[in-house]
DNA sequence: AATTTGGTTGCACACGTGTTCAGTGAGACC
DNA sequence: GGTCTCACTGAACACGTGTGCAACCAAATT
């Protein structure tokens, strides 16, 4: 009507584009300024209700999304959390970041997810480049490195959430799962059964959470007067590989335990496949315990008794404190939630013939060479 | 010396966070304008260099860094892309998460992960709030939406690609497992081994992998002269308890399949659990074979026969596509990755003696009430 | 009728960075 | 010595949104 469109010449190759439209496009097609449409594009009472559901149509119809780069420029606010893990592929991070994404999404925040793969120099680099995204928040998940941060936090001016961190800091706020007492639950659970030779396998040695899971153990031992071997605790990395490889070097251990706490699920996998290497069956011969409630515990065989952390539930609560220190509230240094134990089928009464030594246990050339029958009844 | 510093009056409760400093800042203090600043930490060729170091050190003195947010609204890139998927703690959707991240980091991208939990609801407001956010891409991960899609990505003006998606589309580009050819493969090789009574347990019915990977199921069968029986055809979710109910109706059936093909290894999981239940052993009585190679297959009991997913090394194809795509180059419409036959011990030739029936089967009353012993030389 | 009030609106600036363009000064060349 | 060139620098604007403040108008009040 008014301006003549000239016959568009689109640059070869490019695709076609349609040039974004900004806020002022619209306030020119409502006939009013920019900032009666940020207004009433934000229900704010300061424009007339006509006006403005007439500039919502408007932009609605030529679908306009309002820009949250430029939002957070003008506002200093993203509405943005960085998370970083050791690894996504770790199912239990993975469903603490699920956890943590439900509550974000919830309350309009996109999350950053940063592997860091255990690498010190990495997990810097990452909350680096979150900080010059000026995420709102970070939220760091069975972070290996953790003491590196103290230097780091103090300069920082963003709020951070550890979550079962190695290396608890006093410039964090932490979620974390009561080791001590359900570790102590846990290996409690085996000496009611009746057993006394009982070995873990922990983390890699020196991590808090493996220490105060051990402290459980031991406590346990203690209270049952039940003398504490040196012999009987391996240290692996959580994973099922090193699991594996530890149990293999405890079934040499003589007298051989009856039961074995690992530090978590991963751990108990690995274990539970060098014990069947052995001939050896889950629980009759040895009894497993795991940590963490993995989905897969579930579906092992035989189901694996374990300490169920309440993952999902804890991605939450490391957001929600997470929001009320953006929000400039202050929140609980510290949250420690209660693990609980769930017994599934792999612990039950040790033999009462396996006095130091296996009973059934036979040199297997070739792990196809088992098949299961059923023998007990 | 020149102006007296107030005394500062923190506000009680607020933290004493220092004021952001920025680029104008340090151009103060080096006395220069701003633009000189930016072009220094820039690397720019068009500054002096001994003004450059000397900038380059006031800032990394006063611990600046420029915003990430301020420099894309400038340029109009984020360096950031937007990975939604149905749930992070799917194995295989968090390994691919994993590959994308780890080329996403390589190149400087930051990446926002959502959860849609294959809610076509959640999944478009995602993609909404990726839009806001102006990702320079998006990857999409095992959608079961899709479909939705076509409308959405006509008007979208970033680049997309799908991996695995369940709807292929013809704005979108792809990454995609060779679904027939490997199941072709996985189901040759049970025939191989002598089966002919081979089961299927699919994904929900209608999907595309779903129905790709059922047609090599039965274009294996047709290239053997084996007939077809639609009653060894079910539908799970992907998901193992759907596995382990799908098994359970399947081991009612006679005459009784001796080999079963699963849509995935999660599938496969809860196939294992059923059979497991009814006394039966694999792959004595029952050869199982899965899809996608978990972390947790060669855990399994016995270590399960699978089609090996590149997941990692997919999940980067799809960056380096979408980087590609971003820089305005033209990549392959259609990527198709092959799929990776690893046997293991859940596959073997079925028993002479398992006309219809199985020989071990027994009714347990307590899966408690079994154990492993060698019995098989 | 003059003044006040209250509801709407637009102007102008801020947020922090990148980038174009017009200088400015020093050295080189004629 | 004058001019040209080149290296370097700063002013000004752009990016798209939010917001304080002033202005405007109509209705209500004095």
């Amino acid at each position: 009507m008014f301006s003549e469109t000239p016959p568009s010449i689109k640059p070869s190759g490019a695709p076609s584009v349609a040039k974004r439209v900004s806020i002022k496009d619209i306030a020119r097609l409502a006939c009013v300024s920019h900032s009666t449409v940020s207004r009433a594009l934000r229900e704010s009472p300061l424009v007339n209700p006509d006006t403005a559901e007439k500039i919502r149509r408007i932009a609605a119809d030529n679908g306009f999304r309002a820009s949250a780069v430029a939002r957070s420029l003008a506002t200093s606010r993203t509405n943005t959390i960085g998370v970083v893990v050791t690894s996504i592929e770790d199912p239990f991070v993975a469903e603490v970041v699920s956890g943590i994404e439900d509550e974000a999404i919830a309350h309009d925040y996109s999350v950053f997810l940063a592997n860091c793969h255990a690498d010190p120099q990495r997990e810097m680099k990452v909350v680096q480049s979150f900080e010059d995204r000026r995420v709102d928040g970070i939220v760091v998940t069975a972070s290996r490195v953790g003491a590196l941060y103290a230097s780091v936090l103090e300069q920082m001016h963003i709020p951070i959430v550890l979550l079962n961190n190695q290396h608890p800091s006093q410039f964090a706020h932490s979620i974390l799962i009561e080791n001590f007492e359900a570790s102590r639950a846990a290996v409690a659970h085996l000496i009611r059964l009746g057993h006394s030779r009982i070995a873990y396998i922990g983390d890699r040695f020196g991590y808090g959470s493996d220490s105060e899971r051990f402290s459980g153990y031991r406590s346990a031992l203690d209270e049952a007067d039940i003398a504490f071997r040196p012999n009987y605790v391996l240290h692996g990395d959580g994973k099922a590989e090193a699991g594996r490889v530890a149990m293999e070097k405890l079934l040499a251990v003589r007298p051989a335990p009856t039961a074995v706490f690992c530090y978590n699920d991963m751990t108990a996998l690995g274990a539970r496949q060098a014990i069947r290497a052995r001939g050896l069956g889950v629980p009759d011969d040895i009894s497993l315990v795991g940590f963490d409630d993995l989905a897969l515990a579930c579906y092992m065989d035989p189901p694996l008794t374990t300490v169920r952390q309440p993952k999902h539930r804890m991605g939450q609560m490391a957001m929600q404190v997470l929001l009320k220190l953006i929000a400039g509230e202050d929140a609980e240094q510290n949250v420690r939630v209660a693990g609980e134990l769930i017994v599934r089928e792999s612990t039950a009464p040790p033999k009462e013939n396996s006095e130091c030594n296996y009973s059934s246990a036979r040199k297997t050339r070739s792990r196809k060479s088992m098949v299961s029958s059923s023998s007990r009844s």
